[in-house]
DNA sequence: CTATGTGAATGATTTCACAGCT
DNA sequence: AGCTGTGAAATCATTCACATAG
């Protein structure tokens, strides 16, 4: 189990929300046709992503739809808990983190800190957003998985190296900077101007 | 310039960020190493992707700061306007749209729609929220090229095939659904689920 | 007969390495 | 001498097509 591409591993995460959906339907199993009917994805691409950790279908018959999504749970680490914290707890840093579904699936936001006084103090969801000054000892005493990042791109640098140091092992960055973090640190960008000047482009080479 | 990969596409809009960075710090020339550095490619990669639309270096100098961002911004054709609207105007489309940044940048928000009538008549950066159903009278007048959609999952689809009868050209979908749409319209996915999910992914892979 | 699992083939993207300007 | 521009090579990802299992 080698080498697995960064875009099977989205197209894993994909594939789980369809079995969810499926398995509310009420269905018991799925064809890879039926997969990537629903994925955009082609059924071989189904097959093969799935193959790669192993064989769950039946031939002739699909894959259990059940027994699948536990798969890929486990195989993308869902089974267990992931303690989240916000820094930046501006309009959309908040907004992201009301989110439902995101405790739901297992990611527990367990802390919001913010460099404003404005904003210090406010509840977030039944957390009170603290000051960044807190970081430090909050994350000494309690180690935790993912940070997200939604504060303004000039800080952001400084405040992932302290978390870096503390042990943060992940980073959703939503802030235009690209991160320097040493390998062993996982970050992932969401990038608006990326997304639309990636429209734009678009755009201007439609039909 | 016939097929332009997407990636390649997505790191032009990065390399003029960054160039932009270079012209505020009063650099002429930047090189492609120096672009490299700052953007986690490679030299090679930069020339390559900036090879596909001509050639704007100077071989032993670099290339020219100014002349090159003017050229990327032709390139993704950010020299127009683009008009968008918000289609969802929750907690999540208004933070992404009182974003600063936007407008700089030249995609121009001119409409903001929600369902629901405790949002409708609010004012969000200096608009105010209308209802969904007015979409199809206000698009017929003024057609938008960008719809940004932050609905629940449910109800994207039928707003989304609405729009594409209204002539949009271009979807930002933050909605966990799979949007279906004729190829003569873009689409690109904001999706936190999949992100989270694929940094789980690489935490439990982590040495 | 149906749908999986998978090598082999194809296609796409990235990296190499160097000739050619300035 | 320095750095671009680019074919050729290497790597990576997707699709084909079919043998195999239920």
């Amino acid at each position: 189990m080698s080498k697995i591409a960064e875009s099977t591993i989205r197209r894993l995460s994909l594939y789980l929300r369809l079995l969810e959906e499926f398995e509310i339907a009420g269905e018991d199993t799925v064809s890879s046709e039926a997969l990537a009917a629903k994925s955009g994805a082609t059924s071989a691409q189904v097959r093969k992503d799935l193959s790669l950790f192993g064989s769950f279908g039946k031939r002739g018959l699909g894959y259990p739809v059940r027994d699948l999504s536990a798969r890929i749970r486990q195989i993308l680490g869902l089974q267990r808990h992931h303690s989240v914290i916000l820094v930046g707890a501006g309009l959309l840093g908040t907004a992201l983190v009301r989110n439902r579904g995101f405790t739901e699936r297992g990611f527990d936001v367990v802390g919001a800190y913010d460099s404003s006084p404005t904003r210090i103090g406010r509840r977030v969801n039944g957390l009170v957003v603290k000051s960044d000054d807190d970081i430090d000892t909050d994350l000494a005493s309690t180690p935790v998985d993912i940070a997200i990042i939604t504060t303004p791109g000039e800080v952001a640098q400084g405040i992932v190296d302290r978390l870096v140091k503390l042990g943060v092992r992940a980073i959703l960055n939503f802030t235009a900077t690209k991160l320097v973090v040493p390998d062993s640190v996982a970050v992932k960008d969401v990038n608006m101007a990326i997304e639309l000047e990636a429209l734009s482009f678009a755009i201007g080479h439609q039909t």
